[in-house]
DNA sequence: AAATAATTCCCCTTTTTAAGGGAAGTTGCT
DNA sequence: AGCAACTTCCCTTAAAAAGGGGAATTATTT
């Protein structure tokens, strides 16, 4: 018998999962939680086999919380699963720990078949996350700290004199953050780097 | 007894609803799609008393959808539902015929209540859904097409020079456009104003 | 401890955008 | 036919970003 939790905030899709995996007799889904700060208390108690996280939690983010449960539980497996197709995001759901991928236009059986995977240490995607991973743009180099809330306050409309204003810098800082991440994504300008910024979800 | 056609193209979404749905003994999923498409064919055989309709299908736009079923089966209901909350998208939901709204982050009993309040003529928000709808900037002007196909550009980076050199204009008209867009939605530069277009979906 | 990455600050010049106007032709809709 | 909204073009000046360098200090990781 397989030892499912389920991270996962959206009740529809708690119940599509529920429903699915009532149908296989080899797994039972003992615990769920809708936040990541719920599902390490739950741990705290007990230990399943398989974690079948969502990576849009409401309090943290999947990536880090995948990273938090394997540094400190690292006999259980982690499945990430969500919505939007992240070209970049589930190669670093692999990075973090994880034992596999599904995207929420998985079939029955790919769900099933990820946590069996799973189970016995193995490495599962889902079809379209496979497909996902096989496009090459999905190498996208990340945001520093200090990047991604410049880029934040660029998207909030400041400019870089009003930026070194809040975060207590000079604007000739601002202004290298800024060129650096230009040439880290290779775009031309601020309109270009917002629009990859919001689209790879990386503000 | 309430007869409900499902239109999604998420299987775990289908499993979630048709889970929550089988709890009532008063209503019926009859009839499911994943497509738009199909959806009109199947409608020309029989019609349900309630549409539950994903906004985000891979054929066609929510919106559009809506509309054209409701012109020509005007005593069939239509309840939105997506994952997505879009502010101002359920306004023109609404608009365009639906009896309702369900954000996927809907529990359990506000699916059903959505459903029968429908079948009764009723109009009925989930209560996400309603609280979006409160905030008052769901009133966002749209952009004419003018306006969207420079602003699409200007996402990809290009300056107004190449902008006009591509859409055949002089500079001054790109400029005029540009300068509009920042007045229209009260932004004070290019950087926010491409990230409220892309959180809007304006483009 | 050494190497790498991140953060910080500085110089210069050129290009592009923003902000303030005005004006006129075109399209669409009632 | 008339009005409103859209589209087009023009002017000027100031401000901001882009592009090209360099360099020193702190974290972080190996």
């Amino acid at each position: 018998m397989i030892k499912v939790f389920l991270v996962e905030d959206h009740p529809l899709i708690i119940e599509g999962i529920k429903s699915m995996l009532a149908e296989d007799t080899t797994i039972c889904c003992s615990g769920i939680c809708n936040t990541g700060d719920a599902l390490m208390q739950l741990l705290k108690q007990q230990q399943p086999d398989v974690i079948l996280m969502d990576i849009n939690l409401p309090d943290i983010n999947g990536l880090e919380l995948c990273k938090m449960v394997k540094q400190q539980y690292p006999q259980v497996f982690v499945i990430g699963l969500t919505v939007n197709n992240q070209p970049g995001i589930i190669k670093k759901m692999i990075d973090n720990g994880a034992s596999g991928y599904v995207l929420k236009d998985a079939f029955k059986n790919e769900v099933i078949d990820a946590i069996k995977a799973a189970a016995n240490g193995q490495v599962f995607y889902s079809h379209s996350a496979a497909s996902a991973m096989r496009k090459p743009d999905n190498i996208l180099p990340s945001l520093t700290r200090r990047e991604k809330e410049i880029l934040e306050l660029i998207g909030d409309g400041l400019i870089n004199q009003q930026i070194a204003d809040k975060l207590f810098l000079d604007v000739t800082t601002v202004d290298t953050h800024r060129k650096n991440m230009l040439a880290k994504y290779k775009v031309r300008n601020t309109a270009a780097l917002i629009k990859l910024a919001i689209n790879e979800r990386l503000i």
